[in-house]
DNA sequence: CCCGCAATAGTGGTTAACCACTATTTGCAG
DNA sequence: CTGCAAATAGTGGTTAACCACTATTGCGGG
């Protein structure tokens, strides 16, 4: 039985790429493909393949919202990101999630392959170059001191409002986004602000936009 | 003679498929390949090819550079730039520099063929998806393009106190800095604010705050 | 000499964000 | 069932930024 491995890119030439590649391996195959998120959890509960290579960046659903909604539904397929974000961030939640690989697409065919071998034998296997880049990068990439602590204490409806306010949206706006009143927008804004232990007019605004690539 | 063309793109997986793409047609073949702009320049150099396939972003040299180069030294060879980029500013560039096409990663695989095919015919191709993707976003991704033009008109206390502005400070505080009346700081606001053509509460720390790195 | 511009300063009004409360409903864990 | 957390909604007040004016000083070019 060979390895049957589902990829899922938004850009159709790279899966062609990434396609051929498995393809030309004696012992793997590609069962299924998709272009977005979506497609990607269909074909993947279709097929349940042993391993599905997935993009970060994806319409619908992302690499990592994919990988989520599989694994909470027990199904024993692994996965490898593929991705062009370096972002530290990107690699933590894809490694607490439980990704089994995690590389750049500007590293080399040899290493998507050695990547799948080693995810077939059951290792993890990450990138070296994102272990040099983060090392190299942590402290500048660290900013904001202990704030993923305290980003994890936020609700789900907090960060909806952290991202719109991002957007440099109004509370009536943001109220107008997702059905709720403005005065609601409003507490959600002080708790926000509480909770990052932020101060002063403008506090959160400025907190939003400068750290919205991080949300 | 076949229709020669050389690829250049800093992802492996990506330049691979689409030289199989490309070597699968009749007509035309891949005579070099690139991972980086400067090894693109050097092998078009060399091989003088009909056409030149460019990512944007590459290491060394941008396809753009790359371009600009070639074209400068009065070679003939036609370039498609192919680009994951949608903003208004990189494709105004492109056209500007004088590339054939330009056409998004996330095109699909036809749309490449089609382009080299037009190309190829001596006639200009676009892709559809960034004409209606501008059309529909031109008001709001207009903002760094000719901003260089809009920040050449503020005058130097004006630039002073954009800056000051970035670091998110209050009126108040700017005033005490720079020792003048909280109101005159008010006042190169406003005037700031009309100069970029801004609008509404917090517009200006947005955009301060959004550009910071420009200022 | 006058004109325009930059810089300075002020007044008065509007508004969005913030601050500090209280209060109700819902859903989940113990 | 009970209690807590989250989400919802409201009131009342403060303030910083914005908006629209007017006004003065000083400087350089026509």
């Amino acid at each position: 039985m060979k390895y049957r491995i589902v990829i899922a890119d938004d850009h159709p030439i790279f899966r062609n790429g990434i396609r051929d590649i498995i393809n030309g391996l004696a012992w793997a195959e590609v069962v299924g493909e998709a272009g977005n998120g979506l497609d990607a959890y269909k074909t993947i509960i279709n097929q349940i393949p042993d391993l599905a290579v997935l993009d970060l960046e994806m319409p619908m659903l992302s690499g990592l919202d994919v990988c989520k909604k599989i694994l909470s539904e027990k199904h024993f397929t692994r996965f490898i990101i593929l991705t062009m974000h370096k972002e530290k961030h990107f690699f933590d939640e894809a490694m607490n999630i439980g990704v089994m690989g995690y590389l750049l697409k500007d590293n080399a065919i040899d290493e998507l392959l050695t990547a799948i071998r080693t995810v077939k034998e059951g290792k993890q296997y990450v990138s070296p170059l994102i272990e040099s880049y983060l090392t190299v990068h942590q402290a500048v990439q660290q900013l904001p001191d202990g704030f993923k602590e305290l980003h994890a204490t936020l609700t789900p409806t907090e960060k909806v409002i952290l991202k719109l306010i991002a957007q440099s949206k109004t509370s009536q706006e943001i109220a107008d986004n997702i059905f709720i009143s403005p005065n609601t927008v409003d507490n959600h804004r002080a708790n926000i602000t509480r909770k990052l232990k932020l101060e002063g007019k403008n506090s959160l605004l400025k907190f939003a936009i400068q750290y919205s690539g991080m949300l």
